[in-house]
DNA sequence: ATTGATTAGTTGTCATTAGCAACTATCTTA
DNA sequence: TAAGATAGTTGCTAATGACAACTAATCAAT
């Protein structure tokens, strides 16, 4: 019955997966909106962040969304001062990306509420089980990750 | 140092989290419009597959959305045949809006598709560890669920 | 029973999100 | 230097999402 229990498995986690995403969205989201920040101004931050200067065509491809869609998010973004750009020497078209002051400022300060909110979950649990649910959950993103590969 | 690490362990269940819904929910868009749907009709069908006959308003609270857009929504899924509705007797105002057997096939296989990426994710794991990792996420999703009850 | 308040959905308006296709400007290479 | 590739932008269309204003039906209180 190895089979069956692990198509068992598989379902329950499309359920618990489902549920624990739907919830984190959500929350994120309100946070996010707290900070004037929607989901994807948060994401594009992260990367920004993460990665130092990015060129338009990268930052799509991280976000997952078309060079157009990009293109209009960072437009947004300007706009509203929570990303600078410059034209880098050697390419003249490109775009050299980057977080401003400001929407460092606040992404930084999002992603301590959020972890924040993480605490408080995490407080009851023992050293331990904290490290296993923040190793599963890893796994289960790298492992997802290299099957989705495109 | 108890304070510190719950901090630190705090910080990394966020970017766990960030990277495993991040690749979750792209792989889930993905298989979702292989099938035809968006992912707030796939979760539209979720909901009327789980609750039965819901009307506009209950339908916008679960998918916290707002009641115009949950209109909205309705109306497109009912003009590609996804869902069906009728006026209850007891209050013609309301409407009952209920998947349709094309809503309900193509999302359960949907869901066909997304559970069987799971068994191929647990395959190598222990049945216990499965066990664990399903846990954990409920438990996740549970108290996030609580903490965050607007 | 009639009026007033509440509730269920819809529609108008606006901004954003999203993708495709067509476009300009700038490199690269043959 | 001409042809092709690459970086971004803009036009178009549809969907998403929220707020406010609206219609229609039900409920409550006299």
């Amino acid at each position: 019955m190895v089979k069956k229990s692990l198509q068992h498995a598989a379902a329950e986690l499309y359920a618990a997966a489902t549920a624990f995403i739907r919830i984190y969205q959500f929350r994120d989201r309100d946070q996010a909106l707290r900070f004037g920040l929607t989901v994807v101004q948060a994401y594009t931050l992260d990367i920004l962040l993460t990665a130092g200067g990015v060129g338009l065509t990268g930052l799509a491809q991280a976000l997952r969304l078309d060079k157009s869609t990009t293109s209009r998010v960072v437009s947004g973004m300007t706009r509203r001062g929570l990303v600078e750009w410059s034209r880098p020497e050697h390419d003249r078209r490109a775009k050299e990306i980057l977080a401003s002051r400001e929407g460092k400022r606040r992404y930084v300060r999002l992603r301590r509420a959020i972890v924040e909110d993480n605490a408080r979950l995490l407080a009851s649990y023992s050293p331990a089980a904290r490290q296993a649910a923040i190793t599963i959950l890893w796994q289960l993103a790298a492992r997802a990750a290299g099957s989705s590969q495109s």
